[in-house]
RNA sequence: UCCCCGGUAGCUCAGCUGGUAGAGCGGGUGGCUGUUAACCACCUUGUCGGCGGUUCGAAUCCGUCCCGGGGAGCCA
């Protein structure tokens, strides 16, 4: 029960204690240690924005509140009034002289020790797992990235345009996606790309890009999938591959630089080795689907022509190179059916795949788009796609169609690599995996 | 959907070729005036995932189902 009892001194973030030193102050936050030897009681509380210690020295505050530590447990909510003062036995060089201790609430025994614990236990208590330092850690980084990617598009002169959610067919038909029901007029489905209908805005707005949910219903169970993630997509009128291409290297070298510059400490705590991040100050590789195949079968890896590349293969691809590659002009007949044929061989699409380093894999998509009606509906028959729901995007190449481009990045897999995490799951505050969908 | 691995105390795990269920951590009580995942003493904990089978006897062997983890395909 929230107590009624106020403290006067002023209250502060843990993140500002050096700059109170010599103040009382009043800490807010969370029990996330305890530690006692009997008249010198020692309590490290996290308020969000850092950890620190409290000391309860026995005749140097009230009794009262002295003996109040012995109903603190871990993860009790507490307010703390103290003297701050630096200390160098102190975690973070200060600490808080406590006079005052003021529970708010307090926890029956906490579920997460600082000890080890299975994943399958720390994702049911995702709620509470988010509380841990390397949680926090990775959604500081997270959102690091989200608002890096925003200033890259807005600094480049590309409006946010927010795509659907709820959409009446499959944008690309390969895809399982998931059903729902919509009111009266029969199903909808949660979108897996706001691409088609980012292309309709770029013929509007000229440079646009989206930032969303994405929802695949794959039954797909590895480190990189999630059926409910980000993605970042910007399609741009006259872009071609090659702008294409370079924008989104342009992209993903400024969201890391900017995590490097930004959230160094989250990186330390993650023991992220950042020397791997800092490569991407330089220009990325890139290989021809062909060159790939080469290079596939220089290192013993025997892929047909018109096959696409499979874990293993963008594995073998990615570790020849310190930075992000990208991979271009894949067959087309392995890709979506709405890409652009290759003018100098049909057979191949201009598109673009980009991989990240140490085996982490793909984390760009994107392509040239088929800018021609006749030869979009003739691809549309060829995957057997039904025409009707897709009129309003055949309707983009019959008004002022126009060479255009676009990608998507992955924002889980790209924090992921960020973060040096081995799975997609602790990237995202709550994860939505083939069989989890609880908390 | 397929392949591999696992399920034993609140948590992390040990338990060998079948013979009466264990440790560490956590929790509780007491002690300690500077602790750093404190320390010391004592105490606390079980449908061994479910069901069926083999056996004198099953946590252990077999079958099956459930749940979890890792990977593949597909993709970001």
């Amino acid at each position: 029960m929230p107590t009624t009892i106020a403290s006067a001194a002023p209250a502060v973030d843990i993140a500002s204690l050096a700059h109170h030193t010599g103040q009382t102050v009043t800490l807010r936050g969370w029990v996330y240690h305890l530690r006692s030897s009997g008249k010198v009681r020692f309590l490290v509380l996290r308020d969000g924005s850092g950890m620190a210690q409290g000391v309860l020295v026995k005749g140097r505050l009230p009794e009262d509140d002295f003996q109040q530590f012995e109903r603190l447990t871990l993860e009790s909510s507490v307010m703390l009034e103290g003297l701050v003062r630096a200390e160098p036995r102190a975690p973070g060089g200060y600490e808080l002289e406590v006079t005052r201790v003021i529970p708010v609430q307090i926890a029956p025994e906490y579920p997460i020790s600082p000890k080890e614990h299975g994943v399958a236990f720390l994702m049911d208590r995702r709620h509470l797992w988010l509380r841990s330092p390397r949680q926090q850690a990775i959604l500081r980084i997270r959102d690091e990235v989200c608002r890096a990617c925003r200033d890259f598009f807005h600094d480049r002169g590309f409006v946010l345009i927010d795509t659907p959610i709820l959409t009446p067919t499959a944008c690309e038909g390969t895809t399982s996606l998931f059903e729902t029901n919509y009111l009266d007029r029969g199903k909808a489905y949660l979108s897996q790309s706001g691409q088609l209908y980012l292309e309709a805005a770029a013929m509007a707005l000229g440079r646009v890009y989206c930032f969303g949910p994405t929802f695949r219903a794959e039954k797909s169970k590895t480190r990189r999938h999630l059926t409910e993630f980000w993605m970042v997509e910007a399609e741009a009128a006259f872009y071609t591959l090659e702008d294409i291409m370079q924008l989104a290297e342009a992209l993903v070298r400024f969201v890391v630089l900017r995590v490097l510059e930004h959230q160094e400490p989250q990186l330390r705590l993650l023991e992220r080795d950042t020397a791997p991040l800092a490569e991407v100050d330089g220009p990325f590789p890139r290989l021809s689907y062909g060159q790939a195949l080469e290079e596939l079968q220089r290192h013993g890896k025997d892929l047909a022509w018109g096959e696409d590349l499979g874990a293993d293969e963008e594995t073998v691809i990615s570790q020849l190179f310190t930075r992000p590659v990208l991979v271009h002009r894949y067959p087309k007949e392995a890709k979506a059916f709405y890409m652009q044929p290759d003018p100098e061989d049909p057979r191949l699409a201009l598109c673009v795949d980009m991989l990240a380093p140490e085996g982490y894999g793909e984390i760009v998509g994107g392509s040239q788009r088929l800018d021609d009606l006749e030869a979009l509906l003739a691809r549309i028959r060829e995957h057997n796609l039904p025409q009707e729901p897709l009129e309003w995007y055949l309707d983009l190449r019959r008004y002022g169609s126009v060479p255009h481009s676009g990608f998507g990045m992955g924002i889980e897999r790209l924090v992921a690599w960020i973060c040096g995490l081995h799975h997609v799951r602790e990237t995202i505050p709550f994860p939505r995996l083939i069989d989890r969908i609880y908390p």
